[in-house]
DNA sequence: CCTCCGATCTGACTGATCGTCAGATTTCTG
DNA sequence: CAGAAATCTGACGATCAGTCAGATCGGAGG
């Protein structure tokens, strides 16, 4: 469907296009690790991938376009949250292994993608619509799963629910979110990570189940 | 202590220079609330001040410098937040209610900061020293706040700990300051604000004293 | 009211980056 | 190998960063 990579142009790319764009692509990600966002130049991008500026427009609108498309990959590979979320029991000793599970996927995704992240979520902060929509293609899917496994143990337990499904997922996976992203910040903290990773996984538990964990 | 306003070049500012110093400060920030961070020039904020360029290096080193000062004036008004965190008794009924004050004191204050606290977040976490310390400032004083209440609920109630009190406080105001920084993200999404605060204030509650909320 | 001096502001400049285009270079096709 | 298509780039006008010497302002003192 979406396959086709093409110039600004509109025109088809080819082989040595695709590799140039892809060349690019990976010197602004890298750019990105070391660099704040807002010094980013599209001469420095193109300099580290031995090609001039004019080339690089050729494939890209903007640096923010180019982000985007990382931005993009990224999110087909956010599948593997969604995964996290389904078809599994959330009672008992398993449900807390299940929060294990899922905030270690977190802490793991973030790790990887980090700096790209903190694209995404400024952009998209900033009422960027595109990226909102790369941020909403990763949470949302995580969010919609939490939000099954909540009703499913409010229907099974009788309890009343106090509060919307929705919204405790929601709330969950924007901490899990936030969390994953200060991992570093953490650490500066007088505060460990494998400390950060039971409080995450009980107040995940906590939030679906309405219990304590299981010890 | 402070108090003096210098210019670059170490000079004392006088009445004048202090009110320039001044307007060019909240240009900036009306500026931060209408474009992308990456967009905002120096000579857009000196135009709308009505001055030059030139003035603005006068009393600003970049506009990283000139954020920082605005984020430091909001970081004193942070000691607001840090005042829910104190002499409350956290479990019971009024227990929930010091959950839901501290909730929406996160909520009003990232609305009133949300361009500041974008800039404050994307910087700290690229490392940016100046801007985490701002933001240790703010977050720093509610997450010893609550350690200390999550510490005095754990040696009043025998419960051994299961969770370090400092790691589960800082998931906490984590989470609290995510979620207010995406108060937007959340309506757009078909999660109502109004659902999105008893989800918090239940966690906040849960996280401290590992117990369901009173009705 | 005028003069003078320090405080403040700015025009103008250099250097860097942006974003574009026509033309040069490379690769592909037959 | 010629011709065409794809790809790349040098060069350019426009914009912005950051600096500096000199112009302007505002108040103290006469």
């Amino acid at each position: 469907m979406t396959g086709q990579v093409r110039t600004v142009d509109g025109r088809v790319a080819g082989r040595r296009g695709q590799a140039t764009r892809q060349k690019l692509l990976d010197c602004l990600r890298e750019m990105l690790d070391t660099s704040p966002y807002r010094d980013v130049k599209v001469i420095d991008v193109a300099r580290m991938a031995g090609t001039s500026p004019a080339t690089f427009y050729q494939y890209f609108q903007d640096v923010e376009s180019a982000i985007l498309e990382i931005a993009n990959d990224m999110a087909k590979d956010g599948a593997r949250l969604k995964a996290l979320t389904e078809d599994q029991g959330w009672t008992g000793k398993g449900g807390y292994a299940a929060a294990e599970a899922l905030v270690d996927g977190f802490l793991d995704f973030w790790r990887e993608y980090e700096p790209i992240l903190r694209v995404v979520d400024l952009a998209s902060a900033e009422g960027d619509k595109r990226f909102y929509k790369v941020r909403q293609s990763i949470l949302n899917a995580v969010t919609t799963g939490l939000t099954e496994a909540i009703e499913e143990v409010h229907t099974k337990g009788k309890s009343a629910d106090e509060v919307a499904p929705n919204a405790m997922a929601g709330t969950l996976v924007a901490m899990l979110a936030a969390v994953s992203g200060h991992q570093k910040g953490f650490e500066t903290w007088k505060i460990k990570m494998k400390d950060v990773r039971p409080a995450l996984s009980t107040l995940v538990y906590m939030g679906i189940t309405g219990k304590k964990p299981p010890r």
